[in-house]
DNA sequence: AATAAATTCCATCGTATTGGTAGAATTACT
DNA sequence: AGTAATTCTACCAATACGATGGAATTTATT
């Protein structure tokens, strides 16, 4: 209604200011401790959002953090080597379009009469295999290079 | 919590339930018209459920239906010229990670600095396009073949 | 004309997720 | 002690998701 379109995306805020986050932390990398706030007010996040995700992000292990004076969040893992599949996977879910084809949380579709004879199942095993496949291959590496 | 797994999926039910409907319409072609209570009934979809994405499918003219008595639906288009990309659009939005690499209905992203340098739009748009691709050639004859 | 069978249309509803806020507790340096 | 930072827990409004219910309409058959 009222002129506003919306819009789906496939992509959570959450996971979004999570790459942000990473890419800007790895710009950092070797310069010391990185406040939340600098990167809240940088990347236009929202600092109390961001909170939660820097933390979501460590206990997965792809940052570090200090607490108290001088403290703040650094990246601990080399730029290349954390993939957005890695980040989608750990805020937004499975790369699939459906469970029975989900790679880490397999999950048989509640509607299913037969997954061996099931040809969406192959089908969306295709999709899921080449989406993952480009996922894979961007890292926080990719969005560095200009 | 309670041991019990989420699992995230990128499609809607109401899409995979489309996408269901349209195979089975599919397979009925020169049979006459068929009821939405049997595509209920064999593909485990709330009848009521279907009732809707069958209209939605109407609308946006993938299948043609006959009210009253000795009625119900048929598919109006070749099975190769549907997409998983194409019915994906009609119910779950863009195929596309973040709005501003969105091809039918972009829109700025409210935290960009600056669209033109941006290297998650650049990361993004090949993402998209790679995923739009695969869904573009899968298609509803894909399902029909053994 | 009545009936039955089907689509069509519209409204509602519970639950979960999303995106975000609030505030207190903790840690550590000065 | 005071200050600056992370950490933790709880909460909240808005929206989407996955339906359900019921009435209206259309059409073939009896």
């Amino acid at each position: 209604m009222s002129g506003f379109v919306y819009l789906q995306t496939m992509m959570s805020k959450k996971c979004k200011y999570a790459l942000k986050a990473l890419i800007y932390l790895a710009r950092k990398q070797g310069k010391g401790n990185v406040f939340t706030a600098d990167i809240a007010a940088d990347e236009n996040i929202p600092k109390k959002f961001l909170e939660q995700i820097l933390l979501v992000l460590k206990r997965a292990g792809y940052v570090g953090s200090q607490t108290g004076y001088g403290g703040g969040y650094f990246i601990t893992k080399p730029a290349e080597s954390v993939s957005v599949a890695d980040i989608h996977r750990l805020f937004d879910g499975a790369i699939a379009l459906v469970p029975c084809v989900a790679f880490d949380y397999y999950q048989q579709c509640a509607d299913c009469n037969d997954e061996v004879t099931c040809t969406m199942r192959r089908e969306f095993m295709k999709i899921k295999e080449q989406t993952r496949l480009v996922m894979k291959e961007t890292s926080i590496q990719s969005f560095l290079e200009p």
